[in-house]
DNA sequence: ATAAATATTCGTATATTTGCGAACAATAAA
DNA sequence: TTTATTGTTCGCAAATATACGAATATTTAT
């Protein structure tokens, strides 16, 4: 019994796979992403939620620190946070990498 | 309020990244992919966790498709599945390149 | 000063997740 | 047949996540 402890990146990739967790938390970052759309109420449209539940999916979001928000009063802007988001495409891109022989798995 | 579908791609990158989402279950995925352990009973000595927890996160990846488990009596052993680790590298890796000019955000 | 527009927070309810040990199979060995 | 080995399932508890509408700020417009 080792019991190895978890490294810092397999606790970070698995906080932004959490955060990505969700199919309305994967459109609201693919909105942003694409620049199509960028605040709340316009995403508040779109959505098939309500506001409130619009706020706390953006508040995950950016306690994962994959967006940062912004008051352009009387709206809220809302984007990628573009440090983070690198990192994680560095992070799940390392990760699936891992595997290279895909043929010869068991 | 045109409350837009989610696509299946959608639904299914969240179901992926949903799996992901627990430091455990990316240790295990990690351990698979390297080929460095396959059976219960190793990740067992190695993972801080009960056997039965180990299960239930084993389960949570195999319903996601993630992994797949060939009983091998007395143990049990477990591997990639490739065709849908595959899919989920694509459906990660098409997500994280929508974000093109990352410097020109908001 | 009121009212309108926008978004967050609060209160609440329900469902899911995470975790453990005990109990349970299923097979192999004594 | 009993015992040992291995892994899953069960039963339970605690914590998190999901969702909604109502209430609350905050600033702009009237």
């Amino acid at each position: 019994m080792s019991k190895k402890e978890l490294t810092a990146d397999q606790e970070q990739l698995a906080r932004f796979a959490k955060a990505l967790g969700h199919p309305i938390r994967i459109a609201i970052l693919g909105m942003l992403a694409n620049q199509s759309c960028c605040y709340h109420g316009d995403m508040s449209e779109i959505l098939p939620i309500a506001k409130s539940t619009l706020s706390q999916h953006l508040n995950e979001l950016k306690d994962a620190g994959l967006i940062q928000g912004t008051i352009t009063l009387p709206t809220v802007k809302y984007c990628i946070h573009s440090e983070n988001w690198n990192k994680a495409k560095e992070l799940f891109g390392g990760f699936f990498t891992q595997l290279q022989n895909t043929d010869e798995i068991c």
